[in-house]
DNA sequence: GGTAATTGATGCAGTTATGGTATTGATGTG
DNA sequence: CACATCAATACCATAACTGCATCAATTACC
């Protein structure tokens, strides 16, 4: 039976008249009579009894109007869902990111999304670094926001933010005053890092900037996490190097001061090339130009 | 598009093989193939990804799988239940009755339809007898229970309980306490009764039992509902003739007591027999043979 | 590496379904 | 009694669908 009939139905269930249900349905009168006819045949039931002057619903026929108008309805909700769902307007989103770019670009990035996809539900995964590919890899999340990574063969990436180091002092270190300092003021102090296997990019950022004042770091502490981090400095166990994005945390104890030079590090998006999933294609369309904050 | 499609859509989106879904479908690999593309024009949205050794949904078809399986689930409901509404297992039914059906015929009868057609919605209204069949003639109610009437041309009835008058007296009554009495040993009595033009069959029928017994009741008090006529009788405001089984009512003050003789009166179904409601059938084949309770 | 098997798409022919025009039949109306 | 209204039917042309045979692409296997 088809949607058509449905729909014949129940113009002529409204009008009660085939003459002027016909004309409402752009078809003519005949037709129409065997469509009902056919239509009640399929039901095995009468749906109108045809009087010499008038046509009326029978107990069925009205019936079947309401779930046939319900039906109808729901046809057309379901055809404009899946015809939003193919734009990308509606779905799912898996999104895996970094501490850090929870930190930076992450928000202004969801908020984006949200204003122009409201319905796309986001399934959102903080995740560390060396993680964060494989789930692309293995189809887990659409998006991973994170670091640059040499080794990302197979994924397409974008990138986002551009942005310096800064460094993170006690507040009682005698350099936590100062407008700017250069990292190699810092020689003789304490670093607190994470480690190069979970975010290899970040490591090697803090590296390069020790190495530009010719001084290796002293790293006495290791942690997975940049909160952590910044909490073991504010507390006074040493000092560290973290994107400057990082310096939106207030924390008590804790100082951010700007460094005089730093190689700059880069957030951005990955994605998987053959992934179909509208939703993404949307995403990518709204992701702003590359913010250089250096 | 036809139900057909979905059907089709569905049993894909279940195999993911068009072999095996045509296989399912009975039918061949080809049309199947050409349905799938046919609702994917229709929708404007792919469906499926093709891909050489795998079909798999696309986040369109995924969305659309769940929407067109509750679309079959509430066609095949609405199928079933014109299906029922025109066997007269679904629908409504409209009863008008009177009081005196509300103590005899119409529990039954509304138990036995309740137990074969459980889901027809059943609107009951109690009215007067003189009220029933302009109810019925105008379409207002599909069924009517009442006493047979003189002038009921245009209705079909059923007759399905025939009973005797008993009296009703006050508790203090010197005949209250006999087994059964005779209706001429109140003729020096008050009579509280109900007044003719409300229902001349039982009206008649009362005063036959006195003229039986050579005596016009002495009727002082008119009212129209046999409660209230059984609640002066109560407060010793007269006696009464009322049908049988109206001493179910068990009313302190008023003692039921059968009578030697008395001219049945009866109780049927009325109905319009170009009533075209299904449950209107229903409802008269339960209607059990008439008991004779006399 | 070449052949067979699998799988979905396509070409073609026959059948079915659907829509339009003209007409009929029944029933009210002036 | 002629006429108007309204749904059903007859008939024809076209569109849609089905099945069969076949193709093209990929994969499995010796």
């Amino acid at each position: 039976m088809n949607i058509k009939h449905l729909r014949s139905f129940v113009v002529l269930a409204e009008t009660l008249h085939f003459g002027q249900a016909a004309k409402r349905l752009h078809m003519t009168q005949p037709p129409l009579s065997r469509q009902i006819s056919a239509l009640e045949d399929a039901l095995g039931v009468t749906l109108f009894e045809r009087h010499s002057r008038s046509v009326v619903l029978t107990a069925a026929g009205e019936n079947f109007r309401h779930n046939a108008r319900r039906l109808l309805e729901d046809y057309e909700f379901a055809v404009r869902s899946a015809q939003s769902t193919a734009r990308g307007e509606m779905g799912e989103l898996r999104i895996a990111f970094t501490m850090c770019a929870a930190w930076s670009v992450l928000p202004d990035l969801l908020a984006r999304f949200r204003e122009h996809c409201p319905d796309v539900s986001l399934k959102l995964k903080e995740t560390l670094p060396k993680d964060l590919h494989a789930d692309l890899l293995s189809g887990e999340v659409d998006v991973g926001i994170s670091f640059p990574a040499a080794a990302a063969d197979r994924l397409s990436y974008q990138e986002v933010l551009r942005e310096s180091l800064c460094a993170v002092l006690p507040a009682q270190h005698p350099l936590a005053a100062r407008a700017a300092i250069s990292a190699g003021e810092l020689a003789e102090e304490a670093f607190v890092t994470f480690p190069g296997s979970t975010a290899p990019e970040l490591h090697e950022a803090v590296s390069d900037c020790c190495l530009h004042y010719q001084f290796e770091p002293d790293i006495r502490l290791e942690t997975n996490l940049q909160q952590t981090i910044v909490n073991l400095v504010a507390k006074g166990l040493g000092v560290s190097l973290v994107p400057e994005s990082m310096s939106r945390m207030q924390l008590e104890g804790a100082v951010f001061v700007p460094l005089e030079y730093s190689r700059p590090v880069a957030q951005g998006v990955y994605w998987q090339p053959q992934n179909m999933n509208p939703s993404l294609q949307r995403f990518l369309s709204i992701i702003p130009p590359c913010v250089t904050d250096c």
